[in-house]
DNA sequence: TAGGCCATCTGGTCCT
DNA sequence: AGGACCAGATGGCCTA
């Protein structure tokens, strides 16, 4: 990174003119000597410190993508901003969490049912409802017939500092990851 | 043109 | 000592 070199480290270092008094010439070469070098030393620590900061954020970015990539929007989005990612996937894994857990409940009594005949059956687990509940099954009406109490309490809504006017918010979108029922202060 | 978003730089702090 | 992480500052780009 550094673009110099050891030895124009060295030659800023230590010009050596001829056979110069050797105390007190020396003394005062050796000061601006350590001070060049020390401001060269400065300034190649922060080219690195410079260097490896933006990496992180490049690595950051790239995490958001994959975020970005894996969350339920639609080709003709805009691409979401960070804060909206990050916004977006909290509430995303939410629904899908409520959805697991409902649909875990409604099987259960299923099981319970049917358990009465057949004494020695598992219960289902959430696991195996996975493929029930992937975004892709489930239709936006159906999102929203599942959470539609959810998007009475819009109020405490992660969501509601989204920018309006965002197609995927108008109608594209679930309404339970548009209105979350929690508060989310850190979120809103 | 104001405001939002972003990338980058920078100095401080904490950790190994 | 050096690296990771963080937050503030700054400037560029875009859009309403």
């Amino acid at each position: 990174l550094s673009g110099l070199s050891p030895r124009e480290n060295g030659a800023v270092a230590s010009p050596l003119p001829s056979a110069p008094p050797p105390h007190k010439a020396r003394r005062g070469r050796t000061k601006a000597k350590s001070e060049v070098v020390l401001t060269k030393q400065k300034r190649n620590r922060r080219m690195k410190a410079n260097d490896r900061e933006r990496n992180r954020m490049h690595n950051l970015n790239s995490a958001l993508d994959a975020l970005r990539s894996v969350l339920p929007t639609f080709p003709d989005d805009a691409k979401l901003t960070k804060i909206e990612t990050l916004r977006f996937a909290h509430n995303y894994i939410w629904a899908l969490t409520e959805t697991l857990r409902m649909a875990d409940h409604s099987l259960l009594s299923v099981g319970q049912q049917e358990l009465a005949r057949e004494p020695f059956r598992q219960p289902p687990t959430t696991a195996c409802l996975l493929e029930l509940t992937s975004p892709g099954s489930i239709s936006p009406c159906e999102w929203d017939s599942l959470y539609s109490p959810v998007s009475q309490t819009g109020s405490l809504s992660p969501t509601d500092s989204l920018e309006e006017g965002r197609s995927y918010q108008a109608a594209d979108a679930p309404a339970c990851l548009r209105h979350s029922p929690h508060a989310f202060p850190e979120f809103v």
